[in-house]
This record gives C-alpha cells, structure tokens and sequence, in this order.
DNA sequence: GATGAATGAGAATTCATTCAT
DNA sequence: AATGAATGAATTCTCATTCAT
C-alpha cells in the first residue's frame, strides 16, 4: 500500500526544496492559521510551484504533519538540555524560560493552532500527546537522577510543564498589561521549587 | 459609520431568533472548529434560512464574536461563585474544577478553537483577554477580602487561573493516560494552598 | 445516510433548471465527450453558476447518470413503439431506422461515450445493461405476440438488436463512403425476416 | 513543416524504447481509458524517463494513434486469416470468433476507448474507417475467390462485420446473464452463411 | 540521448454572501 | 421579515509538458 504518487527526494537541492516547503509551510500555518494558508501561499513563500508540493506531500494537511513532526520537538520545551551541573535549578528554569520565550516565537503560535487542530484531527492529537509524555518522562527522569524523589513525580513534573507553558504564553504575548510579568515569573519558580521540594542526594555530591 | 444593513430586532419573536443564532452557532463553531461551521449549517441547525442571519449580522465572524461576549464569561473560571463561607479554599477549588469539567466540556472545545483565533483576529484576542483580566481581578479581590494578603496577589491569582485550566484540560480529555489525574489534581490543589499561604485573617473572623 | 447536500428541487424554475443541467450537460458530453466538458462549460450553456450544479448534483458524474437515465431510453431502439398493426414487418423495421437515424443524432453520439465510460464505470454499465435488456425483452414480448415463435427468440431478439444498432451507426455518419447505404439497410432488414422467419400465426388473424 | 522537436531513432536500443512506448502506452489507454493514462503511468510502465516521451512523440495522443496504427489491424476482424482450405465456413467463422475473444480481450477495451475518441478526434477516425473498410475489401476479395458472389458483396461482407464484432462483445464481457451466449453465436454464424448463400463455384474446385 | 524534478494552467468543488420572490 | 436559490471567487489538487543537469 505503498504511496507511489509522492516520493521522496534524494538530490541534495530536491531535499532542501522539501525541507524548505515544510519550514515556510509550517510556519505560515503558525502564523496565520491553517485554513487562512492556502497551498498557493506555501508555494510562492518557499519559491516553488503549486504542483510540486504535491510530489512531495499527499496533500496539505500532511505538510503540517510534517511540520508537525520536525519541529514539534523544539515546541515542546526541551528542559533538561538547558540544565547543567552543579545543578541550580532556580538558574536552569530560568534558562529554560528565556530559551523558549527569546528562540521559539513561532512555536508559540504553533502550539495555538495546534490545539485548535487537536479537537478535530486525531494525527495532529496523537502526535502531541506523544511529545507531551516523552518531556515529561525525560524530564521526569532527569529530575530523578538530580536527587528529586518527591512522590507522584511523573505528575508533579507534568504540572510543572504545564506552569511553564502557561507562564511562556504570558510572557511571550504579554496579554495582559496589568500584570507584572517579572513577579509572575518567579511566582511560577518558586512555586515549581517547592513543588520539587528538596533533593534527597545534594546535588554537589553527583558527578 | 452605522450599520445599515444589519439591525438590531425589536420584537420577541426575532430576538429570540437572534440568540438561538448565537447559541446554536457559537457551539457548532466550538465543537467543530471555526472554519469547518458552514453558516448553512447554523441556519439549519437554529430552524432559520441562511438569508436571516445576514440581517442580524454582518458576517459568520460576527456570529462568532457575539458568542464569545455572550458565552465568553462562562468559560473562563467563575471561580468566587463557588467559594462560600465559611470558607475551606481545598473543597472550593474541588467545586470549581468539578464544574468546569462536568458543566462545560464544550467550552473546553471553544477555548481550543478562541486560542487558535486569538492569533489572527485582534477582536478575540481583546475580548478573551479582558474576560481573563476581569476573573483574575474578582478572584483577587474575594481572596483579599478573606484574608489571603500574599505579596503580587493579583499575579500569584493569574498563576492560579492557569494551573487550573491546563489541570481541567488534561481531566477532560484523559490525554496522557499514563497520568493520574487524581493525583495530579492533588498536586494542583496543594501547590495553590501553599501559594496563597496562610489568610492572616482567620476565616472564621469574617462575616 | 440521506445526502443533505443535495436538494429535490421544489419550485418550477428550479425543476427546470435542474432538467436544463441534465440535459444542456448530458448533450455536452456526448458530443464532447465526458472529460472534455468541464462543470464550467455546463454552467456556462445552461445559463446558470458553476455553484448551483453542486445544489443539485453530488459530482459532475451524477450529472452524467443523471442525463443516462433521463435520456438513455431514447438511445436504445424502441422498436415496437414503432410497429403498427396490421403487422408489416418490414415497414415497420424501416421505421424504426428512420427515427433512430433521423432524430437521435446526438444519442449516436452518445452511444459512443457510453460505451467508452462502461469499460470504467460500473454505474454506467449497469445502466445500459439494464436498458438493452428491457429494450430486448419488450420488443420479444411484442414479436411474440405478433406469432414469430422460433426457437431461442430472446436471443434472436438481440441479435436483431444489435444488427439494427449497427446499421444505424453506418448510415449516421456514413463512415465508409464506398459502401452503399441503402443496399446495407435492404440487407440488414431481409437478414431480419430471414431470422425471425414466418410467424406461425399469420399477422392479419390478429386484431 | 518539419517536427524538429520529436525524431526517428535510429539506434535499435532506441527503436525498442520507443515501440515498448507504444505497447505499453496504447495498452494502458486501452485498458483504462485515454484520459486516466497519464504519461508518468506510461512512462513508468514502459521503464523510461517522462521526458523522452517527448523525444519519441509530440504529445500524449501521438501515443494514441501510434498504437492505434500499430495494432489496429489487430483490432479489426482478421477474418481471412483464419480462413483455410478446404473451406468450411462455420468452422472458420468460429475460429476467427474464438481468436477475437481468447486473444484480444484488451482490444475489446480499445474499441470501446477508440469509438469514444472517433467522436471528436479526426485522426482516430479516419485511421479507423480505413481500416474496417481495408478489412471489408480483403474479406471480399476472398470471399469472392471462395466462390461466393452475391448481390452487393461488399456492402454484406460489411454488414457480417459487424455482426462478428458486436457477438464478440457480448461474449467477452457477457454483459446480458439472461441470454445464452452459445445460441446467439449459432443465430450469427447461421444468419451469416444464409446472408452468403451458395458459393457458386464449390470450394473443392479451387487449389 | 536521458532523466525526473519542476512548472503552471486548468479542473472540480465549496461556501460566504446576495437577492429575487 | 423571511426564504433559500443562486452566485462566483477562492481553494485544493492533477498532469501534460518542459528544462536544467
């Protein structure tokens, strides 16, 4: 049941016109919204016809797919590659924060999209359902080998995601301008520290 | 610079009409999705002909935005509505997340679908933004005046808000069936106790 | 699974409208061909919009069906209507060709798309089966009645179907310019008589 | 007037290439219709690049009427050919229809394809009409040689023609459950030898 | 000669909006 | 006021043909 319509492309310039479809398509997908971008804007932001999306991709839904799967990774927030020994959590979270508000505007609007998507594409669900868990695993599991030993802390460490999240939209939109974003952010550390509570193993002592 | 093309209707009759529009049409919009709502879909689904709805609207967006202001107050969190004295903030936050997830499964929907607008059109993001302001603020206010007089209130109230939405999104649609809820409901309801501390006026002082 | 796309319509104009669709579409694509005549085209000579076929037909498809089923009865040969008593034969034969070749020209036509789209299209076939064989067994019926009763009459039936069939398609387009007409249409009628032979019940103790 | 874009090869490799063009092009068209044969089908099929389809052929339907030239003769009764001595002419009218059926079911197809084109394609059907008649003529020309020399030989043997192929029709695709298929071919092979009559130089004084 | 990636005109279909009744 | 038929611009996708390599 091979597709034999699309193919994929094995010169170099085919793979970064493919690549190049998948970044732009994606990112105006983000940016204006799935319905609003039509292939034709696809096309002429990447600097390709209409019909050689269609070498490429079944259709336009599965360039966001594959948007989806590419750069999905980087809209979820990476959190443990920011953290670095000696761990301080306090500056790591932080690191976190900053990289995800300065470096992933973009992903910011992906993840409004996408959660539009969600309710009524079961692709795009499973697909962030799947990033969602294996942050929170991976992190979980980082935490874990830093000392933290809290119990439930697979859903302590998704409320936590879930803060962060939460707090980056603020941050990222500044919604609200009655708000004072520099107090909600150490709101949310601090709240997260407690959360964790104390590492059973100080930090100092792993190596 | 009036509309004179849409009116406003005076009889019974035909304001009963025009809310069924909105009702019928806001959800339809939630449940399935902005552009996927057809306005021959609305027409139907309300028992009115397609032509109507242009006299009491300018257009589908319109329908869209009058459901927002119209519905938009209950899909924030009425959070106060539910505390009562004397008052044991555990159990409120219980009522409050009971109903927002056994009362209003569809405006979880319609949060999905007002994120993804909120991107591209500068009058939902303006209405939701206030709506979440206005909630933020009568939450802090009833918790100031029961005693509750932590530093940056109004931002510590905000970051409540948001915990509890994203803990009502992972109970209503079960995403990570690897997480327990109970537990992570738990967790959400201890860390807003400790970050609203101790009242430093006993609750039991007020009437 | 009602197609609640599609309406039945209700009003007059718009019956005939629909009829000017089927028809107008149907010629369009005998004398064209199906591939060869866009949705636009039909709109185009029916005087109506490209949107309004799609009110009244699921596909460009259904138009064709529809134009097959409404029109496909005068494409096969209704020879007993034809066939007057006292029972000549041979006249009567002759008049059928007539009206076959005088007044259908552009079911000939058809007859040839048909044909190509039964290869492909189950619908279609089954259509004109259908018709072919109501045709044959009608006109059995009749000869029987008329007192022919050789063996194998159904068969006889449509053999002599498809000679007149045949014949017709020479003498519409006068394909071959060295082969004499009127000399084939002789031969085609006597070969007839010569299958169906005497009527064992001669003709004139019929009434 | 010269086509300077196509050429005639003239390597053998090359002569291959394009007559593998040919078969398995005009096959596809037949099989599947002209207008769902896309070039990269044809392309892919025959094992050779799109491009030097147009090396080979102006355009698509230059394909077409290759393979129609190619094997249209195939295509058309080859009655004569199946015809031996001693002549027993129900015996040889059965080979040539059992030729027709077991050996050219997809130009069956063809014809089906090639009638809907004779509509609107000139060139098709001019190759066509020279065809059936060269057919017509060779038939003739044998048959009178076989001693059989009726009135207007040349318009019978045209009307046998079609007798012939539309059995063939029948028979390949038993399109009709209710008919017997083996009487009708005996009402067409008997109606046949009566249409031809007595050869009027017996058969045996030939040599 | 050969490839197959790329083009882009064109086709079917949808649907917000209008308008004759 | 109300209807729902009608409009037609816009959109997705296809495929014959071209062209850079």
């Amino acid at each position: 049941m091979e597709n034999t319509k699309t193919r994929e492309p094995q010169q170099k310039r085919s793979i970064e016109k493919k690549n190049k479809i998948i970044e732009v398509g994606f990112r105006l997908m983000c940016e204006n919204g799935y319905q609003k971008t039509t292939t034709a804007d696809i096309a002429k932001a990447a600097g390709v016809s209409t019909g050689i999306i269609y070498s490429y991709f079944k259709d336009k839904h599965a360039i966001f797919i594959a948007g989806l799967e590419q750069f999905g990774s980087k809209m979820i927030i990476p959190m443990y590659d920011q953290f670095t020994f000696p761990l301080d959590v306090r500056k790591s979270l932080n690191i976190v924060i900053d990289a995800l508000i300065d470096g992933h505007q973009v992903f910011m609007g992906a993840h409004k999209e996408i959660d539009s998507l969600i309710m009524t594409d079961e692709e795009t669900a499973r697909i962030m359902y799947e990033f969602e868990m294996r942050t929170t695993k991976d992190l979980e599991k980082f935490l874990k080998k830093a000392g933290f030993a809290p119990e439930n802390l697979l859903e302590k460490t998704h409320v936590i995601y879930n803060m962060i999240e939460s707090l980056c939209h603020e941050l990222t939109y500044h919604k609200h301008e009655e708000l004072n974003c520099e107090q909600m952010r150490t709101i949310v550390v601090d709240t997260i520290l407690t959360i964790l509570g104390e590492p059973s193993i100080p930090y100092f002592d792993q190596a």
